[in-house]
DNA sequence: GCATCCCGCCAAAGG
DNA sequence: CCTTTGGCGGGATGC
C-alpha cells in the first residue's frame, strides 16, 4: 500500500534538481552498482530499477560505456561487466583504428587547433566543402546504408574518443568536437542536435573521469580535457543521491519507481583528506596504461613513468601564477605502481576517496588557478 | 540570455 | 505482432 505520494518523507522535499538526474550522476551510480569482481551479468531492466531510472537511460550510459570497454553486450537485456581494466584495451582498439582510417582518407585538416596558444587564425574556410554532409572528415564508420547507427551515441563517443587519441592535443573544444564529429555544420538544426548528445557523452565519460570539462584558455569557450591516458583516479565512484532517499515519485518517471534503496550516501568521509593517498585506486589502471603503452610502442620502449616533479602543494603560493604544472603533478604522487587486482572492499571505499578528491579538484580549477594546458603531451602521441 | 542537457515520444531493430 | 533499442529535439533548468 503505502505510497502515500503526498507529504512524502519528513525532510526537505527538494523541489526538483536537475543535477540528481544527469547522466553523470547515473553513471556513477551504476558503477558503484555494478563495479566489482562478483559481478559478470547485467539486466538493464534490473539496473534501471535498481537505480530508480527509466530504461531510456540506461540504454544512454551503457552506450557509451560500452564504447569505452567497460561493458560489453552479451545478449538482449543482458550486458557483462568488464570493469575499468577494460579501458586500456579498448582505447588502444581504437586508436589503431583511428589510425587506420586516417590513413585511408586523405583527410584531415588542421581543423583541430589547439587551444594551446594559437592566437586567432584566420585563415578560416579554405574551401569547405559547403555539401550537407562531407564524409571527408575524420573517422565516420563506413556501413553502407546503416544511417542508424552512424549516428549512434556509442559511435558518437567513440569517434569522440578517437579524436583525443589522434591528436596530441589534450583538449578540443565543444564545438570542434562537434564539428569533427561527422560532417561540417551547415545544418543548424543538426548541429545542435550533435552537441546536445556531446554533452550527453561528456558527462558519463566525465563520471568515469575519462575526460574533463574546462575551457579553452583564451577563449573561454567550453571544451574538453582527456584525462584517459594519465594516472587519474578513476573508477569506482561515488554514491550520489544526496538528499535522501526520496526522489522517488517525482513527477512519476518511471511508472512505481520503488526502491533505490541507497542506503543514505554514506557521508562517512567527508573527510577533507587530500588525495594524497589516491595511489591505491589508481594503481590498476596506472598498470595497464603502462602495459599498453609498451605494446604500442614496444620498439620505442619509453615509458612515461615518473613525471617531472613540480611543486605538488596546490595552492601553496596563492594563485601561484603559472599555469604549466601543477593539478597535474598529484597524480605523480600515484607513480609507484605494482599490478593488483582490487576488490570490491578497497573499490567502495576508493569511491569515498574519490568523492573527497573531487571536491577538492574542483575547488581547485574553478577557485583559483584555472587549469591551463598541461605541458605533457609526449604521453600518447601518435607514431604513424 | 545562453549553455546544459533531461525527458520521453515514437520509430527502427530484434524476436 | 510485441518488445527492446535508441534517435531526436522540445523545452526546462542552471548559471
Amino acid at each position: 500500500m503505502a505510497s502515500p505520494c503526498f507529504l512524502e518523507s519528513e525532510d526537505r522535499h527538494q523541489a526538483y534538481s536537475r543535477k540528481q538526474k544527469s547522466l553523470g550522476l547515473l553513471c556513477s551510480n551504476f558503477v558503484s552498482l555494478y563495479n566489482r569482481d562478483d559481478v559478470e551479468s547485467i539486466s538493464l531492466d534490473d539496473a534501471a530499477k535498481q537505480l530508480g531510472v527509466e530504461r531510456r537511460r540506461i540504454y544512454d550510459i551503457v552506450n557509451v560505456m560500452e564504447s569505452v570497454g567497460v561493458l560489453t553486450r552479451k545478449a538482449k537485456n543482458r550486458y557483462s561487466w568488464i570493469g575499468f581494466l577494460g579501458i586500456p584495451k579498448a582505447l588502444e582498439d581504437l586508436k589503431k583504428e583511428a589510425l587506420r582510417d586516417l590513413s585511408q582518407h586523405p583527410v584531415d585538416d588542421q581543423c583541430l587547433q589547439v587551444s594551446e596558444d594559437e592566437e586567432a587564425n584566420k585563415s578560416i574556410d579554405h574551401d569547405e566543402g559547403t555539401r550537407e554532409d562531407k564524409p571527408s572528415n575524420a573517422f565516420h564508420k563506413e556501413s553502407r546504408s546503416d544511417n542508424r547507427k552512424e549516428k549512434s551515441l556509442g559511435q558518437l563517443t567513440q569517434n569522440f574518443v578517437k579524436l583525443f587519441l589522434t591528436s596530441d592535443a589534450d583538449t578540443v573544444s565543444l564545438d570542434e568536437a562537434a564539428r569533427l564529429l561527422l560532417g561540417d555544420c551547415n545544418n543548424l538544426t543538426q548541429m545542435k542536435t550533435r552537441v546536445r548528445r556531446l554533452y550527453d557523452i561528456a558527462n558519463v565519460l566525465s563520471s568515469m573521469n575519462l575526460i574533463e570539462k574546462t575551457q579553452q584558455a583564451v577563449t573561454k569557450k567550453p571544451a574538453f580535457r582527456w584525462l584517459g591516458n594519465r594516472g587519474k583516479p578513476d573508477m569506482s565512484v561515488t554514491v550520489a543521491i544526496p538528499p535522501s532517499a526520496t526522489q522517488m515519485k517525482k513527477r512519476a518517471f518511471g511508472s512505481d519507481i520503488t526502491n533505490l534503496d541507497f542506503k543514505r550516501s554514506r557521508t562517512v568521509s567527508y573527510v577533507d583528506r587530500k588525495p594524497d593517498r589516491l595511489q591505491m585506486r589508481t594503481e590498476d589502471l596506472k598498470a595497464c596504461n603502462l602495459a599498453v603503452q609498451k605494446q604500442l610502442q614496444n620498439s620505442k620502449g619509453y615509458v612515461f613513468g615518473p613525471f617531472q616533479p613540480v611543486g605538488v602543494t596546490r595552492d601553496a603560493g596563492k594563485e601561484g601564477n603559472m599555469d604549466r604544472a601543477k593539478v597535474n603533478d598529484w597524480e605523480s604522487l600515484a607513480s609507484s605502481f605494482r599490478p593488483q587486482y582490487h576488490n570490491q572492499a578497497l573499490s567502495d571505499l576508493f569511491a569515498h576517496y574519490l568523492e573527497a578528491w573531487k571536491s577538492w579538484f574542483s575547488e581547485v580549477t574553478q577557485g583559483k588557478s584555472s587549469v591551463q594546458q598541461p605541458y605533457y603531451k609526449s604521453i600518447v602521441n601518435k607514431l604513424s
